[in-house]
RNA sequence: GGGCCGUUAGCUCAGUCCGGAAGAGCAGGGGACUUUUAAUCCCAAGGUCCAGGGUUCGAAUCCCUGACGGCCCA
């Protein structure tokens, strides 16, 4: 008996044994193609240009996978895919010969070159009538099937390749990707910053609230982590004298995984010595709008039905004043934490009775705000106990100069004047682990000796930045879940 | 973490409410066909109905547990 789909893939088998006794390599190692399917294109029409009606263009050799085969007895009609677009060809016996027969070996999915002069067929199709053709790569596997091409979105997870090869809508979504990043550098390149590369095994999983994945180093006997993000190593670069830096690095958290999360994503940070959180502010919103341009070509862009436009200036507000303006909540009235609790609960906000006031001021903001701010924002001004790493604001030292830019309902950008008084910074860490003690929570930061040593040999004034990059794909391409812009999502396994 | 929905042929989906011989299209196999466009026509084949348990004379269908996925809530 035979596995369920077995016998699809032993028709592929037995014509692979076919041809290898013909004497055909089913896996050449080249093919020598002289255009792409859009290059072929473009050639023909430049030749109909020229010479109108009834054209035939000069010969070439093109390549590409069989996405759909036309059979008519002696004569067939294929449609060839390569990167560039389908191209469709025409196989004639009386023009191949003995070569016509290779067709009967052929599947959907395998990879073909042609080589012929192209023409238009009577149905006006731009065709290459094929004088030649070569097998390229045999598929033993069938492709998904060709009209309604793959839906289940599980399986286009899993195995991206036949989402890929099937959805072509998919692809600009992951070419913008590319170009958002490259503009990105361009932009940070341009303004004198030096891209760096900081370590991903890391003794203390510090710099951001998160928990960390654990990992263990065999030769040195210890357990590393895995960053979850650059932070602190990109201030000693600051300290040793890079006055810009940047790096664009997949960060690690562990935790859920929904349509915004995935446990590893791609964050970029910035630091910028002499300059504070107002200067970083100015420049967070130059690079989106610059980005934007650059990789969609507008700076305004529709995100499930909103047009938002992403030109500078992005409205300011403090965040205490938003929070007032969208709930009624005035942090300055709550100064205790059960009472914000419970005003938390009185608007529906899921939080636990004993819950550190930070983070019920967080949960708030992400709850009550955050989805409320479509048009590009700036929070501006910080409570202290969940901004360990900024520097308190010199007339209240319960705030910090910190902000957050919101565009689309999402946070995509988070920055601070970078705390630079060693000693402050480590009451701030041991004040962190207490709270992680105290309520047993693994997100509060973790106090990171050595980078306090660097603190104390002197860090000028630094602006600092993070900015979360498939949160930014997300919002120029329109996407909906963090899954569409990362080409092989965390999925439970099987 | 909670609620709801889904999982049937390689792929896209019916069938589940109301239990009674597992279906269609595409793909694949055989045949016809030298300008097709989801080509067309004829024939034959293809199943762990997600897994396990239960109810029943009888379960893809009803009940329970679990896995994976999606959406919503937190």
């Amino acid at each position: 008996m035979p596995e369920p789909g077995e016998e699809l893939r032993k028709a592929r088998l037995d014509k692979l044994q076919r041809l290898r006794e013909r004497g055909i390599d089913p896996y050449p190692p080249h093919y020598r193609r002289t255009h792409s399917n859009q290059e072929a294109v473009a050639l023909f029409l430049e030749a109909e240009a020229r010479l109108g009606a009834g054209a035939r263009s000069r010969e070439v050799s093109v390549a590409g996978r069989i996405a759909a085969m036309r059979t008519m007895g002696k004569a067939s009609f294929l449609d060839l895919k390569d990167g560039s677009g389908r191209l469709q060809l025409h196989l004639r016996q009386d023009l191949l010969g003995q070569a016509y027969a290779l067709r009967d070996e052929l599947d959907l999915g395998d990879f073909l070159g042609a080589r012929g002069v192209l023409f238009r067929t009577k149905t006006e199709e731009i065709t290459v009538e094929a004088q030649e053709i070569t097998l390229l790569a045999k598929a033993l596997l069938p492709p998904p099937e060709k009209w309604h091409g793959l839906k289940d979105v599980e399986t286009r997870y899993r195995q991206r390749y036949l989402d890929l090869m099937t959805n072509l809508e998919i692809r600009p979504v992951f070419q913008a990707r590319s170009r958002i990043i490259a503009a990105i550098r361009r932009f940070l390149d341009g303004r004198g910053f030096l891209e760096v590369d900081t370590p991903v095994l890391v003794p203390v999983p510090a710099g951001a609230m998160a928990r960390p994945f654990l990992t263990h180093h065999h030769a040195l006997d210890r357990a590393l982590y895995l960053r979850i993000a650059t932070e602190l190593y990109l201030k000693r670069l600051i300290v040793g004298g890079f006055d810009r830096v940047y790096e664009i690095g997949r960060v690690f958290r562990n935790e859920g995984i929904d349509a915004d999360h995935n446990p590893e994503f791609t964050l970029l940070e910035s630091y910028e010595a002499y300059a504070d959180y107002q200067e970083v502010m100015a420049m967070v919103e130059e690079m989106v709008a610059t980005v934007a341009r650059e990789a969609t070509g507008s700076d305004k862009v529709n995100f499930h039905g909103h047009e938002i436009d992403l030109t500078p200036p992005w409205r300011r507000v403090s965040m205490r004043e938003e929070l007032l303006g969208r709930t009624g909540i005035d942090l300055e009235a709550y100064q205790d934490t059960a009472a914000l609790v419970a005003a938390a609960r009185e608007h529906g906000v899921d939080v636990a009775a004993r819950e550190a006031r930070g983070r019920v001021i967080d949960k708030l903001i992400s709850a009550l705000v955050e989805p409320h701010l479509i048009q590009p924002t700036f929070l501006v001004d910080y409570p202290v106990e969940i901004s360990p790493l900024a520097k308190a604001k010199a007339d209240d030292p319960h705030y910090v100069e910190r902000f957050e830019a919101f565009v689309g309902g999402m946070e995509i950008a988070n920055a601070f004047t970078e705390l630079n008084d060693p000693l402050v910074q480590r009451q701030r860490f041991l004040e962190q682990e207490a709270l992680r003690k105290e309520f047993g929570d693994e997100e509060f930061d973790r106090l990171d000796e050595d980078f306090l040593t660097a603190l104390e040999y002197g860090m000028p004034p630094t602006g600092g930045l993070g900015i979360g990059v498939e949160r930014l794909v997300m919002l120029l391409t329109g996407q909906r879940t963090i899954r569409d812009v990362v080409l092989f999502p965390q999925l439970r396994s099987k």
